[in-house]
DNA sequence: CTGAAAGCGCTAACAA
DNA sequence: TTGTTAGCGCTTTCAG
């Protein structure tokens, strides 16, 4: 059993007794053939199960360009979303894909500026992850109608033309942090959840799963309250301290940003507690310990790395494969307990393990 | 911006004032090449950061060949282990892959002989999910010895010397079931596992798993049973009912087998049960019904279409680009619940969602 | 409208 | 030990 040697544009052009430029020609519709000779060679073509060879074609063609804007902060998401993003890249780079990265420091600083840049850069597909997506609608659309796909990851735009997001829905990681901590907690019980902004989308959806699903699965159970920390570390904290101090029967909390380690503080800190369920979202090192101690029970993990990965793959999948992209790529988030907590990236510290992608 | 022109082999010959032959023996340490130019030339290469065009190396190329050997019963789940590697080598079509599939029935019926038949068809690695690792070894172990790398998917042959194995580990199953359970049950609580086989090595790690984490992770909890169902339904479905009969209290049950439904199905129609929390293994549409009604509170689902895309990736990673093989690659399982019941695969009836590879 | 041929970067066979 | 060259399958240009 040899390799079977792969049909070719040759082949067709024997079989159709033309030569192989009429009969690239005819496969690409460029023109200049006869309606005869076109149908006869597509015929064949279809008939063999013609496949072109993208090795050879990559050879000739210019590079593949994808224009990439995401944040540098928070690094432990992005950097992951990134890494995803290029290792998924370098399995491309044969048939001559290239990354042009244009970050901005922080989700939406001047992210807007960047993306031009980008067009400039005679990009043929853009990924981001929009930070102010109202304001980049404009832009994102003149990309699309220009006919360069974007596609956002880790958060969408969805009143733009994007061709596609990758994301986590935040309300998927609210209901399942909610149908999770019904079955945590004791029913009748009382549970908080605390923010960084509610004025973020981001946020306000995942409360509002939270708030959707607790009820629905506990028996009687109740979130007693929904404590705003705007990301800073203080306010987080004390505000946290009064909730453990005023409610002493509170049996879970979900948190709902990356910022969770006042959290953590303030339990550890408040003496005397009974078990508390704490629930919270994105892993990096900082958590671990949190885990060890008990302190932290469960934590919704979004998938940076995939997440980059399938942003690439779908472009390519499209560009190179004609596959359509889908209006949406949802992953679910995983859950990080004390039991798989090393399986994750993030929690392995130097030891770089490698995985395939 | 233009696509920058990307340095090869030719231009390093140029620098080294040697002809590209002398540059491709360098490089590849095929030898005939002076110790003198074979330094100047891998020095300059570094120097300039040469990366080759793979692209065009496939061009060169034979077919690469990929055999496997999976089993076809159980569908649910093998089906995906397959689709995963066929839809990740439609990615490698482009560079020559192709996939020789040489199935069994079921897991270890025959998996000697149609191993065999890969290794005469020339493969260049093997897919394996060996049924009897042992009988199997010496042949692994020759094909290892031909060069023909071995990577085991869904279960192990760890005394072999395999070059791979894609795998979700089973005591890791099992502490996370463990862990979870404790989380669910209250204090003190008595819980029961449910199994196929207590000779299978994998049913064996996952209840070991269970017994070491739940009582670690519960407060006086304790496992009052193990039940062995032998993969039968009507043996499975009586025992479960004679064990709900007799501990009025069961708070929690952990079945390890793919084999739930007629622990589903005495539980539902068990009269006046309290709560109890069923944690089950991986997931069909058949168990979809018993997640709606609350009878299964999650089940550990282990990704068989991703075990299979992985695979692929690793091999071709391997062959492709020369990066080692990990002498294990673990998956984490992913946590069904009600909520999120719908991002799987399986749950979803016909409508089959495009999911990048 | 159609055919012939150059070349993309690399490998391998052959010549020197 | 080194240089030369013929392809791999496709696109593109230039002649007919």
């Amino acid at each position: 059993m040899k390799p079977m040697k792969r049909i070719g544009i040759q082949d067709i052009a024997r079989l159709a007794n033309v030569s192989i430029g009429t009969v690239d020609r005819a496969l690409h519709d460029r023109g200049r053939v006869s309606e005869e000779t076109r149908r006869r060679v597509l015929q064949i073509a279809q008939r063999v199960g013609y496949r072109p060879n993208l090795a050879a074609r990559a050879l000739r063609r210019p590079a593949i360009r994808i224009g990439v804007c995401i944040p540098k902060e928070i690094h432990f998401f992005y950097d992951q979303v990134r890494k995803g993003l290029d290792s998924e890249a370098r399995r491309y780079e044969h048939i001559g894909l290239e990354m042009v990265h244009r970050p901005v420091d922080r989700l939406g600083a001047g992210e807007a500026q960047r993306i031009r840049e980008l067009l400039k850069d005679e990009v043929q597909a853009l990924i981001i992850t929009p930070g102010d997506p109202g304001h980049l609608t404009p832009l994102l659309d003149e990309a699309e109608s220009r006919g360069i796909r974007v596609v956002c990851v880790a958060s969408d735009a969805p009143v733009s033309r994007r061709s596609s997001v990758v994301c986590v829905e935040p309300e998927l990681n609210g209901h399942m942090a909610g149908e999770l901590m019904a079955h945590f907690v004791p029913p009748g019980s009382g549970v908080a959840v605390v923010t960084g902004m509610l004025g973020t989308e981001d946020h306000r959806k995942k409360i509002q799963g939270f708030a959707e699903t607790f009820p629905r699965f506990s028996t009687g159970g109740a979130i007693i309250d929904v404590l705003e920390g705007h990301e800073d570390e203080d306010e987080t904290f004390l505000k946290c301290q009064r909730l453990l101090d005023k409610y002493k029967a509170l049996a879970g909390l979900y948190v709902t940003t990356a910022n969770c380690l006042p959290v953590c503080r303030a339990i550890s800190t408040h003496n005397s507690r009974p078990k508390l369920s704490l629930i919270t979202t994105d892993l990096f090192q900082e958590m671990v310990p949190y885990f060890d101690k008990g302190i932290i029970t469960a934590s919704m993990y979004q998938h940076p790395y995939r997440q980059g990965q399938t942003a690439v793959r779908l472009i390519m999948d499209h560009i190179v494969n004609n596959h359509p992209l889908p209006a949406s790529y949802y992953l679910t988030p995983s859950l990080v307990i004390r039991s798989n907590l090393s399986q994750f990236r993030e929690a392995r510290g130097r030891e770089n393990i490698l995985k395939p992608g």
